[in-house]
DNA sequence: TAAATTACCTACTGCGGAGTAACCTTACGC
DNA sequence: GCGTAAGGTTACTCCGCAGTAGGTAATTTA
């Protein structure tokens, strides 16, 4: 019946690969614009151009949505970033790289990111790829990266340190990718370039060994 | 009859607003822990050590609660790092000191930081207060402190790149205040220095004009 | 000390939305 | 060309939880 109506699109049978993933694209757009809770399973399934019961019949129960949805794009993000980091690359470099691809795949999956970053913590910890851990994973690969920077100017530096700088970091990078997210006319790569300038010059500087001191204390 | 029972706390009867701080202390620690969505009124109540009907009437429904929650604390926030940043000292110190407000009231009111931070975005926005404009206004302060450096040395900036650098700023900030939400025996002071170190340093070579440059592009 | 006010409770209602039962229909293997 | 699995739907149930109706007991005021 509904295939057979004129204008419309014409909605045809699909095989269950195809919708998966249309249903994702449908759940990860949903996600992003209500949050977690604000989204109903309705609005998905509508939003995907399908019933209610085939998104229970494919991806489960709205937890099971949602993790999928994390899955996927967490996965992209950090195939993003690794895919371009060589190992034996130096330091700047390195970083240079991983922030174009973070900033790329922010820009190039907008809602993806929101998804990632905003509606953090709304699903229950503890399930696999929870966000808590993708974090985690890519603040380590960061902190990796930073000692191998430091070890390569044959200087040492406390892991808390090293950690710390990390996050910092990172949360850079989202604070910046959080703008980008909102503003869609604005180049990812002049954002990474701007990012670069400000972190890569302070961590050289710490690198030589230079610290800041109050001068009041 | 409740204030008879021999052995338990005496629950007297206690003026309005008394009350209304007890309640939004326990909405904080609920909202904290649960996300707003996950937290029920009926929980709140029972962490306040009062019936849900009194949330109701004091403090309104659950998103006037919310909102009253982010007010209280983000006004506490905002005057920890207003409170010790003087216009008139050197950018460093005003940085250095904002830096050791902020870590200092994260340290001292974690639960409060966590609503103000990680369940930033469930309440519908457009609201007084909501979450995006306290942050965006910490963003500002932050910028105008940056451009005062800049202009103090001379130099000049381009609008955007500063306000990119303030978010970079704050994002970093934010992540590590993050970290230390979860880590309550780090000290705050620590925390700052370490930021303060890492961004600062670089911020100087910027205001210097120096310049990080892809090598391979 | 009676009246009015404030503090506080138990016990409900109503609804939005997650999840399901039961039932069609198109495709394709044989 | 027919049986059956896979794709799809409508129309429910059921429950958690926001919000309330309607009351009682302690305090203050006159």
């Amino acid at each position: 019946m509904l295939a057979s109506v004129p204008g419309g699109p014409t909605f045809k049978r699909l095989p269950r690969a195809v919708r998966e993933q249309q249903m994702l694209d449908a759940a990860v757009r949903v996600f992003s614009r209500r949050g977690f809770h604000e989204a109903s399973m309705d609005e998905i399934a509508d939003e995907a151009g399908i019933s209610k019961p085939m998104v229970y019949a494919y991806l489960g129960s709205k937890d099971d949505l949602f993790r999928a949805c994390v899955n996927r794009e967490g996965t992209r993000l950090l195939e993003s970033i690794v895919a371009v980091v060589a190992d034996d690359l130096p330091a700047d470099e390195q970083l240079w790289r991983g922030l174009r691809g973070f900033f790329g795949f922010v820009g190039a999956h907008r809602d993806g990111w929101t998804v990632l970053y905003r509606q953090a913590k709304s699903a229950r910890s503890g399930q696999p790829y929870d966000l808590a851990a993708l974090r985690t994973r890519i603040v380590e690969v960061v902190a990796g990266m930073l000692a191998r920077a430091v070890e390569s100017q044959g200087r040492t530096a406390r892991d808390e340190d090293l950690t710390a700088s990390a996050y910092a970091l990172v949360g850079a990078a989202e604070s910046i990718a959080d703008w980008l997210a909102d503003h869609p006319e604005a180049d990812p790569d002049h954002s990474a370039a701007r990012l670069m300038n400000f972190s890569w010059l302070g961590a050289r500087q710490l690198l030589r060994g230079e610290l800041w001191q109050p001068s009041s204390a």
